[in-house]
DNA sequence: AGCGATACATAGCTCAGCTATGTATAATAA
DNA sequence: TTATTATACATAGCTGAGCTATGTATCGCT
């Protein structure tokens, strides 16, 4: 039965149009993110969360190290790193080797709402895809580890612009 | 052999963890926009390109709709709109029936637009994408197809605020 | 001791999101 | 027909995420 679902996408879209595949991606994903934040009514913004979940997956991690994993700007991520300090989501830890380093990680609240935020979300979406077959779960399961692992796999390879000195200043 | 790749979804996963997926969908789907963004130094924000593509899939459609379509308050519908108009990408069309309504259609060079930005994105990402099996692919438009699908399901059910009318007031 | 490089902070901009409210037109009731 | 209410969109004005340019403090090295 579920070989079915495997074999019609095989066969009926032998070739699939992988052209515009990951740009409908992201938009989907982008339209999905809206229908989140309407369905939860959450205030928190998108940023907040991806950061978090980086810093909790990755662990504790230096500001500029957070900058260009995300892909964001360095004084884009001293903002955002602003906010979660504020509502006490993450601790800076002093580097005793280098006084210029602000070493950022979660902090308890900080997971805690994290996890929060996922089953909220979760439960808010439930009434959309709670009948979604093991395959289906498994075709979502599948994108989210393909993405997580292609993201992680950026970090080496495209050009990084924001700091002074990888421009060659 | 694709056989081997769902049996493993199957097997490894029977139970698949599904508390947190959603969540975790969105926040990697979030991190992907930002290595797109910084792959192909695209300003133009994943705003404009979500409200294009709703636009030229569902094709003309009156701001207010567009608005709840989309998921955001009609103001923000209005600005992103103009935003667009100034590109040439959109065109204003008014109804003749209703003065006050103005009626939102693709304009070619919106469409245009659209089009190359789907396929610079694509090509930006051959890097980390170029690799994927046809399986990986399935799972992806799989993905991209269910998201589209619950997407507009959701029209109906949630809450919508926004206009005043819709707020008994 | 001094000087370039590095790590982060600050200033100041644009755009996307919001609520509250204004304006023009339609629809309806008096 | 005119007044009222409802509707469709625009405007005002705020917050936060993104950016570049630049400032400040510290490190490393000569």
């Amino acid at each position: 039965m579920y070989n079915n679902v495997m074999t019609a996408i095989l066969h009926e879209h032998q070739k699939i149009e992988t052209e515009h595949l990951l740009a409908d991606l992201l938009v989907a994903a982008n339209r999905l993110t809206r229908v989140a934040a309407s369905a939860t009514g959450d205030s928190t913004s998108p940023a907040i969360w991806r950061t978090l979940s980086v810093l909790d997956n990755h662990g504790p991690m230096r500001l500029g190290e957070l900058a260009t994993e995300t892909r964001i700007s360095q004084p884009t991520a001293t903002k955002i790193v602003q906010n979660l300090n504020e509502l006490e989501w993450i601790k800076r830890i002093q580097d005793p080797h280098d006084a210029r380093v602000r070493t950022l990680a979660v902090a308890p609240k900080g997971a805690q709402a994290l996890k929060d935020w996922k089953q909220r979300l979760g439960h808010a979406l439930t009434p959309l895809f709670g009948d979604l077959s093991t395959a289906e779960w498994g075709h979502v399961k599948a994108t989210v580890d393909l993405i997580r692992q292609r993201v992680r796999m950026s970090e080496q390879g495209e050009t990084t612009i924001g700091d002074r000195s990888e421009r060659g200043e």
